[in-house]
DNA sequence: TCACCAGTGGAGGGTTCG
DNA sequence: ATCACGAACCCTCCACTG
């Protein structure tokens, strides 16, 4: 989708048409999520921070974007995709790979399929897209790419909305593109090649495989290589099950007190240990994300003999690899993520089994949670919660359907202690 | 008993992507 | 000259097992 997020705010605001628009954190430290290509005209692009973009295009409207509103869109570009092939892999709201060998029959060639999901898309959500047509996940990601609008001082240019790589085109589309288009290679990528001499596509595949392997590894080295010569054996896959899920936070100020820090770990851990029940997963290893003032940022993890799914389970490890983290610097942002992901284990009966909580439960609380869960699907996610977050008027996490980018408006710093 | 090896899983950091 | 959040994957080091 082309600059979907903003696509769907102008779409449902035409007074906005037209105009530099900005979904994103407007704060102190929020980032744009995505920019009209008015805004890009000006340099505005996504992941900036929103200082910037502010100061580079001054009159852009900013917005807060309704991320459960992309997500509903989302859902019915996808219908649209699964209308061709069972085979889509979703990438990200706006994003998505389909393999169509076994669509064509149906409904044609790839190009023609790439043309009707364009117009159909155009015609039943007034939203636009850019589709690749390739042989290879890489490929169709850059041709994508290729199909899209471009935004320049100068003006916006139209893309041609398909684009198509035959086969016997691989090379001669790819080899040409900066190494940095290809998908993992970053900034820390990019360097280490640069030292090789390395700027395009081709200049990599003229390299010895074993080269690459020496400076990057025996993965990405080998992966990269490959990659290079246009060989890309990935399949399309459907639901992925997820490996991990975690919440993350910045804060409007750094924080220093211990307290407060460990109030912000219990309010998130409930937060994922809820995520975790509504899909029915539960996690073994529970990581707790530090970055400080400074930026300077590290995990710290702790495998659990059971898997855990209720906000106090996660909360107590969290607290426990917190308590080993010395805070007085100040802590910018503070995340809590269970991996280990598998079916929440029914209780396994074990000759040493205590039962803490008098319900049967291994950690006491199957029950209440059970109980809190029933509440919120009731009255709402902000009618209960942890008696310390309560106390703190700390319960609610984001609003509703909210995703945000960044703190939105920043509390005043707290008064210097007495 | 020691040296070595292969495999596994945990911990922590880093990179990349949208 | 300070930029979110959520997720996947990779690398290295280390302990343990056999």
């Amino acid at each position: 989708m082309d600059a979907f997020f903003v696509s769907v705010e102008v779409r449902d605001r035409p007074e906005l048409r037209g105009k530099p628009v900005i979904v994103g954190g407007s704060g102190e430290r929020g980032v744009v999520a995505a920019a009209s290509y008015e805004a890009r005209r000006y340099g505005v692009h996504s992941a900036m921070p929103s200082v910037r973009a502010r100061r580079l295009c001054p009159h852009a409207v900013f917005l807060p974007g309704s991320y459960g509103r992309y997500e509903g869109v989302s859902r019915e570009v996808h219908a649209i995709f699964t209308s061709f092939t069972p085979l889509v892999e979703g990438i990200a709201l706006d994003e998505a790979f389909l393999d169509v060998t076994g669509a064509e029959r149906l409904f044609g060639p790839g190009p023609a399929i790439a043309e009707d999901i364009r117009r159909r898309v155009t015609d039943e959500l007034a939203l636009t897209c850019s589709v690749g047509v390739a042989p290879t996940k890489l490929l169709a990601k850059l041709a994508s790419e290729a199909a899209k609008p471009t935004a320049s001082p100068a003006g916006i240019t139209p893309g041609p909305g398909v684009v198509v790589v035959a086969p016997g085109e691989e090379l001669a589309f790819l080899h040409p593109h900066p190494v940095q288009a290809l998908w993992g290679v970053g900034p820390a990528t990019l360097e280490r090649l640069r030292r090789l001499g390395v700027t395009t596509v081709g200049d990599l595949a003229a390299l010895p495989e074993a080269t690459l392997v020496h400076t990057l590894g025996s993965v990405a080295g080998r992966h990269l290589h490959r990659l290079s010569l246009g060989i890309d054996d990935r399949p399309v896959v459907p639901d992925r099950p997820a490996k991990s899920i975690g919440h993350e936070q910045t804060f409007p100020h750094d924080l220093h007190d211990p307290d407060a820090l460990a109030v912000e770990t219990v309010r998130m851990a409930d937060a994922v240990a809820t995520r975790l029940r509504d899909r029915g997963l539960a996690g073994r290893t529970v990581t707790l994300k530090v970055r400080f003032g400074t930026f300077v940022t590290i995990t710290r993890s702790i495998t659990l003999a059971e898997p855990a799914d209720t906000g106090p389970a996660l909360a107590a490890a969290a607290r426990s690899l917190l308590a080993a983290i010395d805070p007085t610097p100040g802590v910018r942002l503070l995340g809590v993520s269970v991996s280990n992901l598998g079916p929440p284990t029914s209780h396994q009966l074990r000759l040493d089994a205590v039962d803490v909580g008098g319900d049967g439960g291994p950690d006491g609380w199957e029950d209440a949670t059970r109980a809190v869960d029933d509440i919120r699907r009731r009255f709402g996610s902000d009618a209960i919660g942890p008696a310390s977050l309560v106390e703190r008027g700390r319960l609610r996490l984001t609003r509703r359907g909210q995703r945000q980018w960044g703190p939105d408006e920043p509390d005043p710093p707290p008064a210097p202690a007495p």
